[in-house]
RNA sequence: GCCUGAGUGGCGGAAUUGGUAGACGCACAGGACUUAAAAUCCUGCGAACUUCAAAAUUCGUGCCGGUUCAAGUCCGGCCUUAGGCACCA
């Protein structure tokens, strides 16, 4: 058994007192940025998910730096947000002190196992140095009118006492605590994302991301393309604007409905004669939470609004409006046109209401259902005759653009990202409101916006945020007029800090600029990043859009940030499920690093399956892991003193070269490991190996299980330390296998096998696979249609 | 409902992209070493069916069909499952 305690801890010292892997910004090697997303640091510690993604992208950047690149693999912390607030409120002491603590075991536990981040480029987002940049970028966001108050319905998480963005509030449920979340009116700082739905949608075709991260992007950004249409309303000089993307219907319009927050109804309240009933309807519509509005109803409730009527434009008859809560406010103008007969949905309400149905499209039996198929357009003088959607589509968008009655319309689902937290432990919005002058930005030169030291952190039940208790942090000068001005007291989202992380890494010590543009442009795109598959439709998204903005007003170089993104799957419990401290299957880092190591965690953990999927945690095949390190180790006993490669070691040398350089790049560690074993059989086979063949094997091995490697090499004299050194290179041809042996089928069945030199020709193989005893069996009597030969591969005789 | 993936032994998973399915590992079984255990080493290990044995045969990659000399891999249609979106007009 191997001193692995003893070995870990002496090459961890080395490589720190040496700087081993510090990157350097404007070096003349090619570049390489690899980036794992940093972790936010709390107090349950590290989790073997970390060490999996961890090591995954250290064995690539190790491999890497050996292959003569200057890379950048930086870590840092993501520490704002409520965990650290909470444990502060619950243990009375401030935020950062418990950050502090916290980091520094996260960061014990991750140099214990020997990933080569740069360290000298670690950073938290909450050091001031840090946020004053956060701070700095959004009042870029500020200046250039893409960050409004607006006064609208948020989601508010009555647990957590704050309001959650869109992204924090999927499903209807509060991200963090599962809270119901609920639609409370604030006031709240909100940036304009939605400007950029079409650019964060366009710019996904210049990123390589995984094919299922792509798709949650572009479900999230939601886009649809239709048209607006205008419905003039009779008794008032007023349109109704919907939004559909069946405007070929448009001949099918029977009514139309309204979202029951819809501003026409406000606005004509005086001319609706049943307005008792439409505020009854409007009142229990708000008190449905999002989810129940838009899971649980599936019966169609609504008021018809009487004393007002909308004209459909192309017939001019008159259709009825109504108000429901199936329309949301949210999407599109906030009203539809119903076309009970090819949408399921108006269908249900016509139904219910007893409301006309006329079918404008060929097909089905719409006395049962509203048919939502293709077909024959009647009913539609203008598009009477046509079968093909989507020339009716553009047909009638057409006619509408000419006639003034409407336009095309690209519609979307993403929204605008409300951009405020009424928490204490975040970045301060670096703004003050004055009476005289309005919202005023901070000056660059009083950034940051120090967080005060308070002894008080809990959020308050009226939705603010406990910086507005602190009379001296809330009270301040306009810094345009020198009045009497009062700060901005909610927070930032932990989501900012995030949003930016990556290009400080690239100049992190820069107290003049958040990243000097040299700096930037030397390191350009994140060329492979590794995160969870939970930050697909959050993080990505507002990194990806901030970096956007960045771009846009010329402060970076790349338009998108990330060019590779994967992600890592999950590692489960023993018995399948995720793991929790309530079903008490959780596996501790440490734990494991004391019994086996960290070389052995690691590399177990490359082993275990496919890493983009999930996995399980087996202990036992973590131990196999450490019996085959404890043969490598003994491997070292077989030296001889020839020279050069093995020869029965040779082409199998250059295979595993190759298997292994092309399966860490492609993230298939499961693979290259097995290789390594197959080699390492091999050797013991053979029983006694070359210096050079265990140096090969060291190099190979050591991304993945860089300690003992390290160790293996130094103690066996067999050269420069590995991590200095070059990745072992193959050769083509000496892949190639002079010997082999074949299948040989009858019929596509494999009836013998054969061994073949590669340099005999066809007819040679040939009779030599109708010799086998077999093979006459099946084909004896039998006429031989056609013989099949394949160099190398297989040899097929069809008979009949 | 729509959009992505994925289904292979007892288990985790391989398969040069159409060419010997089950590499490698775990578990299990038998054996060696040992007073014994641990550790280590050797052998076997998809199912069925023959056989004293060796060897062979048949079936087998979620299901049904197709293309091909040859299909885990390609095509068509389903089923199951994971993730994303969803009264989204």
């Amino acid at each position: 058994m191997y001193q692995f305690k003893k070995i870990e801890k002496k090459w961890q010292e080395i490589w720190e007192k040496e700087h081993s892997f510090e990157a350097i910004t404007g070096s003349e090697k090619p570049k390489y940025y690899y980036l794992v997303e940093f972790p936010y640091p709390s107090g349950a510690g590290l989790h073997v998910g970390h060490v999996r993604s961890y090591t995954a992208l250290d064995a690539m950047a190790r491999k890497k730096r050996m292959m003569g690149y200057n890379v950048l693999f930086p870590m840092g912390w993501d520490a704002f947000g409520a965990p650290a607030e909470q444990y502060a409120i619950k243990n009375h002491i401030h935020p950062k002190e418990a950050v502090k603590e916290n980091i520094k075991t996260f960061k014990h536990q991750i140099q214990e196992l020997g990933i080569s981040f740069d360290w000298s480029r670690e950073f938290s987002t909450t050091d001031p140095e840090y946020y004053k940049w956060t701070q700095w970028q959004f009042l870029q966001f500020f200046k250039h009118g893409m960050a409004y108050k607006a006064k609208k319905n948020v989601n508010w998480c009555p647990t957590c006492k704050s309001v959650l963005s869109n992204e924090d509030a999927s499903g209807g449920v509060c991200e963090r605590c599962g809270s119901k979340v609920v639609q409370k009116e604030k006031s709240q700082w909100v940036l304009r994302m939605s400007d950029y739905a079409e650019q964060l949608l366009d710019g996904l075709n210049d990123t390589d991301f995984e094919e299922r991260i792509k798709t949650a992007q572009i479900n999230w950004i939601g886009k649809s393309t239709g048209a607006e249409v205008d419905f003039k309303i009779a008794e008032v000089d007023q349109k109704l604007t919907v939004f559909t993307t069946r405007p070929d219907t448009l001949y099918g319009v029977t009514f139309m409905v309204v979202a029951p927050e819809h501003p026409i109804l406000e606005e004509y309240k005086d001319r609706i004669s049943n307005l008792d009933e439409v505020r009854e309807y409007q009142e229990k519509a708000k008190e449905k939470t999002e989810f129940e509005r838009t899971q649980l109803v599936k019966d169609k409730t609504g008021v018809r609004i009487q004393g007002l009527t909308a004209i459909n434009p192309l017939t001019n008859q008159n259709v009825p409006i109504f108000i429901s809560d199936y329309v949301m406010m949210g999407y599109g103008t906030g009203a539809i046109m119903a076309v009970p007969a090819h949408d399921q949905r108006d269908y249900d309400f016509a139904k219910k209401f007893d409301l006309d149905i006329i079918p404008v499209i060929e097909g089905g039996d719409t006395s049962k259902e509203a048919y939502t198929g293709d077909g024959k357009m009647i009913n539609s003088p203008i598009l009477d005759g046509m079968t093909n959607k989507q020339d009716s589509i553009l047909k009638m968008i057409d006619y509408l653009e000419k006639e003034g009655l409407g336009r095309k319309k690209v519609n979307y689902r993403l929204q605008d990202w409300i951009f405020t937290r009424q928490r204490f432990w975040g970045e301060p919005i670096p703004l003050v409101y004055c009476e005289k002058c309005g919202w005023v930005a901070v000056p660059e030169e009083d950034l940051p916006v120090l967080l005060p030291d308070v002894t008080e952190y809990e959020p308050t039940d009226n939705g603010e945020s406990p910086l507005a208790k602190i009379d001296s942090f809330v009270n301040t000068t306009c810094p345009h007029c020198g009045g009497k001005a009062k700060r901005e007291t909610d927070t930032m989202p932990n989501w900012a800090g995030s949003s930016w992380y990556f290009l400080r890494y690239m100049d992190p010590h820069n107290e003049k600029e958040m990243a000097s543009m040299d700096a930037l442009k030397y390191w350009g795109q994140v060329d492979y990043y590794n995160g969870g598959m939970e930050h697909a439709t959050r993080h990505l998204l507002y990194a990806r859009f901030w970096n956007q903005f960045l771009y846009n007003i010329g402060l970076v170089p790349n338009k998108e940030p990330f060019r590779v993104r994967v992600a890592h799957g999950m590692i489960l419990g023993e018995g399948g499920e995720k793991m929790s401290k309530s079903k008490g299957n959780v596996i501790n880092p440490d734990d494991m690093v004391n019994m086996y190591g960290a070389d052995a965690l690691r590399c177990y953990e490359m082993f275990m399956g496919d890493y983009e999927k999930e996995a399980a945690w087996n202990e036992q095949g973590l131990n196999g892991i450490y019996r085959f390190i404890n043969r490598v180790y003994r491997a070292g006993e077989m030296i001889n003193q020839e020279e050069g490669y093995t020869k029965e070691l040779e082409q199998l040398l250059h295979k595993t070269i190759k298997k292994v350089t092309e399966d860490i790049d492609h993230m298939k560690f499961n693979t290259a490991v097995s290789s390594l074993m197959i080699l390492l059989n091999k050797m013991e086979e053979i029983g006694s190996i070359t210096k050079q063949d265990f140096r090969t094997y060291l190099l190979l091995f050591n991304p993945i299980c860089p300690h003992v490697t390290e160790e293996l090499n130094e103690m066996y004299g067999l050269g420069e330390a590995l991590w200095k050194s070059a990745w072992p290179s193959y050769e083509e041809d000496k892949l190639v296998e002079r010997e082999k042996t074949i299948a040989v089928q009858v019929n596509g069945k494999v009836r013998a096998t054969i061994t073949i030199s590669v340099d005999d020709e066809e007819d040679v193989i040939k009779e030599k696979a109708l010799q086998e005893e077999n093979v006459k069996r099946y084909i004896e009597g039998k006429e031989i249609v056609k013989t099949i030969v394949i160099k190398g591969r297989i040899v097929n005789i069809v008979v009949r």
